[in-house]
DNA sequence: GGCCACACTAAGCGCTCGCTCACCTTCGGC
DNA sequence: GCCGAAGGTGAGCGAGCGCTTAGTGTGGCC
């Protein structure tokens, strides 16, 4: 809610359905920590220190170092998907959901900036079974862009010759909001999505105004 | 030139004006590590073991770990700058030229993926006076896009609300190809690059035919 | 009040890291 | 045929890593 604080501290309320309290303090650490220094820079001494706990306390709530990138990411991809779900189940035509699936995609990545990050940028410091569970999530993201994609083409709204291609290209614009956003630059989340949400709308040759 | 190896070993050509000889193996074995790894999860044993050589060789030719890694981002920034000024002064409407920028960015990013994805996602592994550098590189690439899209925008060719906004997001689609693509998947760097200019001119509205 | 389950800490183990150092080989110049 | 520079190696140092273990405080329940 406050604007004050927009770095994962702000982000925590995202994370409120984590418990107990101590887990998730440790769980907001890890994000902020292995989104600024990565996740092989961060060392364990460095997340409890930022939940203000001995290194010791991490292993009472986590096996290991990984398992809180896991969970990390498991949240944050589910979170992700959701946002697309419920953008693509919405009523309307396929420019107007695509529009909303931008606008909040892009609006998630820049906001939760933090979160977004660890979760589009670490996963391949991931073991390979965590690394196939999160993959399966990210097809199924994939899947809810597609979809709307290909129902404008069907519709005759949109004009794409490659639709897997493009799908690919609107995903990767909105994912890299997360590696080039900054919170302290000229453009809000808000403004970020509307700009990408009419770059895309032109992307996929959209009849109708986009602007 | 052979499309058999398209890894960092085919790519090794690039790295040709490095010498002597052990230290430009040195350095192809490190984009290699670090494309593969990331640079703090790849250990200076492993770079040194994948040139053939001990450890202790590396610092023959590298004062640090940290040496390698600069001297292969400014290398490929380099390189990145030069395929777009060669391209934003060739003959030409704004329209073809950015056309023209974009394919061959993208085929970079999607031909040397192992080198560009330590260029692009290394970046803050490095200190900060060798950012610093770096960061200079990165404008003058904005710089050069950026003008394409203005000379478009005077001559009446494109339709973009926000120039900087718009530039952000067609050289951000054409950086992270170098995270998704891959080498074993269905498309060519070729096919890559043509459907990204096809998408980045309808991004910024040009009038001419787009496919 | 006695007791136990739980959350946490101080100390430190075994290991691997980046990097160094003493020594060895090879080879062109005289 | 000897020499010094250049380029390499094997062994290992100090530091910091992920993680463990023995012990400490604390709050709820009978």
């Amino acid at each position: 809610m406050s604007t004050a604080e927009e770095t994962a501290g702000g982000e925590a309320q995202a994370w409120g359905e984590v418990t107990p309290d101590a887990a998730r303090r440790l769980l907001v650490a890890a994000v902020e920590a292995f989104a600024e220094r990565g996740y092989h820079a961060t060392t364990t001494r460095d997340i409890a220190g930022r939940a203000g706990m001995s290194p010791a306390a991490l292993y009472i709530h986590y096996k290991t170092k990984e398992e809180l990138l896991h969970r990390i990411s498991r949240i944050g991809h589910e979170k992700a998907l959701e946002i697309l779900q419920v953008a693509s189940r919405r009523e309307g035509t396929p420019t107007e959901r695509l529009a909303g699936a931008v606008s909040s995609f892009v609006r998630w990545h820049a906001g939760g900036r933090t979160t977004a990050r660890v979760v589009q940028y670490e996963l391949e410091s991931l073991g390979p079974d965590a690394r196939a569970e999160i993959l399966a999530l990210r097809r199924e993201v994939d899947g809810e862009v597609r979809g709307i994609i290909e129902e404008g083409v069907r519709s005759g709204e949109f004009d794409v010759v490659d639709v897997h291609g493009t799908t690919l290209a609107v995903l990767s614009l909105c994912i890299d909001v997360a590696r080039w956003f900054n919170v302290g630059g000229p453009r809000t989340p808000e403004e970020v999505g509307e700009l990408y949400a009419d770059l895309v709308l032109r992307m996929v040759g959209a009849q109708g105004p986009t602007a």
